[in-house]
DNA sequence: AAATAAAATGAAAACGTATTCTGGAAAACA
DNA sequence: TGTTTTCCAGAATACGTTTTCATTTTATTT
């Protein structure tokens, strides 16, 4: 049926023990020996049971990986990342798909611990989760990165979100815009919170009141977004750029805007954040803040086979945080207007190259 | 350290087998030894080592998941259906992505025999593959999903690809089209091969003649479909119309065309194939023939589960194939030329809806 | 109350591997 | 040649479960 050491060791005419020391590579074996057993793998075809050899090294060679959406391009995107770095170091990945609900990644978390995978990669905590926290209190083996929660007691890599939104901002205000509406996604993600914090800074920083009505952190689907807008544009007080916290937000956006007739960036101008696939595309075309997703995957991995190496935990957490990058197209416009009636100042360049 | 059986045992004041058979429910255990043992997994917090179990069990719990692709969105979504489905199954899913290298994908699936999944999924394969069948044969569970190879005797639930293109040519050649061109993937990938086979017995039907400039299936990339493309419009013979196998394929014919000027779809038609998120985004606005994805996804792990829980291969391989539909949009429009021209007839409705 | 049947428990083996430790053979040294 | 060291190989144990089978305990019958 199956062929294992025991039979290798049968055929080959010696102990298990010396057939797993070849196998294993140990230095302590005659070469005739060494051949013998080979062959003998070779003939019987045997391939080594990886669960049997997990218990008894105390090893999986797997790792967890929990993300908030795979269908989602950003998730999905450092997850091909990650499963092809692992397996350069032959590590398997079991992936968990919380689809945004966090009671899914405790439960995630805690099937892959029962599974024994060495460590855990996690995208998708909430700002107030602790369970991460604890867990790698007790020594194991995490690291998170795009999110992270409340809490510095945890291994985590993020983009600076806070000074993406500046750029975006200052960008905007550079072409004169002053009423700039924030679209967000929940706020109880980290992401969007220094997002939220950094839209709200930058703005203030640039002498523009707050204005409440002026952000959105609602249901992020195309027709809340939609009714939102509606609502929006019917007050007297308009804004006349949107920045949104996510390309695919951006996006709805956009789309409203079409079927109200707007175009865009002659009546509004708008911002996105991530710069997705499609925003490239010449007919979207999205201005947008760029995080570079694959370094970050790439390090979050990183760090977490070192941690397995290492076997303990380090005093300090490994806090990384990533530059965002400016990304110009075709979305963003001169609010003239502004220009016109308030504070014209020639030193600002309009050219959007 | 690490609580076990044994230390549930010794708390409860019973034996290891006796705590093995609450855990699993068995039915010979009295109710007051059963609350022994479930007070102290309790207080202790133990949780059942799967690899240990999976060892004795014969069985993992696991299944594997090779995709070609996992940041193209028709791999995300279906893998996002089959991580859900499983889960409710209490199955955890290893995910491995051959980057469209077929090398890769038998690598992936020794190794996933070494890991001891239970079964595995593939929507990668070739065209020209043997392995997956010759795994098969060995009883091993096994269901290939979206793409088959030629040979038949493995299980694979697959989209009637060439119906698809049927469908595809039909509604061009309805609205006048006569010259199409077919804008394929590699024809190694039985996908692209059907839509191929279908448009070109599609338009034979219709009395059109093939022309083998007409097709391309090269480089899938962007750059060389705009090389394609501006070469194939500098010729006499020009198609008012291009049937893209793919939605991202449709999408970078789109570009290329509104680049050097054209408008889709007073110029030229577009279809795609798949219906991808983006396409019904109204700045593409892609016609196209959409499959259902989680269908196929669903179906796939269905049959998978059910292989696994027979224990043994069915006799007949399973063979479904699945409706493709058409979703029309706005990125096709009437040939008036052709109307004009050639063969105008009253009774070919030319509303789109 | 004794004999039997039924129910509940425990001892032991198994799953397939890695590793420690011991003993013997060979080599190196005297 | 005798002794010490080095090198190899194998026996045994461990990893943490499940499961079979024998045994003890409890319940049922006469």
């Amino acid at each position: 049926m199956k062929v294992t050491v025991k039979d290798i060791a049968r055929t080959a005419g010696v102990s298990q023990s010396t057939v797993s020391k070849v196998l294993n590579n140990y230095a302590q074996v005659k070469e005739s020996t060494r051949k013998k057993v080979l062959k003998a793998v070779e003939e019987l075809g045997f391939v080594p049971d990886l669960v049997a050899r997990s218990l008894v090294m105390n090893r999986t060679g797997t790792i967890g990986l929990i993300v908030g959406d795979i269908a989602n391009p950003f998730f999905s995107e450092t997850a091909k990342v990650i499963i092809a770095e692992a397996r350069k170091s032959g590590i398997d990945v079991i992936l968990s798909d919380t689809d945004y609900r966090s009671e899914l990644m405790e439960m995630a978390v805690k099937n892959m611990l029962a599974r024994r995978v060495d460590g855990i990669l996690i995208s998708a905590v909430d700002r107030k989760d602790t369970f991460t926290t604890d867990l790698y209190k007790k020594g194991y083996p995490l690291v998170l990165f795009n999110r992270h929660p409340d809490s510095d007691l945890v291994n985590y890599i993020v983009l600076d979100n806070g000074k993406g939104s500046r750029l975006a901002v200052n960008h905007l205000v550079q072409l004169g815009h002053r009423r700039i509406s924030f679209i967000s996604g929940p706020l109880q993600f980290s992401t969007f919170h220094h997002r939220y914090l950094g839209y709200k800074n930058a703005i203030q920083e640039h002498n523009i009141p707050y204005i409440e009505e002026f952000v959105f952190d609602g249901d992020p689907s195309y027709e809340s977004i939609n009714d939102y807008l509606k609502e929006l544009l019917n007050k007297d007080e308009k804004p006349t750029a949107f920045f949104a916290a996510t390309d695919q937000l951006a996006i709805h956006v956009m789309d409203a805007l079409a079927r109200m007739g707007f175009n865009v960036p002659l009546d509004f101008s708008v911002i996105g954040f991530d710069n997705i696939d499609i925003s490239s595309n010449p007919h979207i075309n999205l201005t947008t803040v760029s995080q570079n997703k694959k370094e970050m995957a790439k390090l979050a991995l990183e760090k977490l086979l070192a941690l397995i190496d290492e076997g303990e935990i380090p005093e300090q957490p490994i806090h990384i945080t990533l530059e965002p990058k400016l990304i110009i197209r075709k979305t963003v416009g001169v609010n003239y207007e502004q220009f016109h009636y308030e504070t014209p100042r020639g030193e600002i360049s309009l050219s959007e190259g």
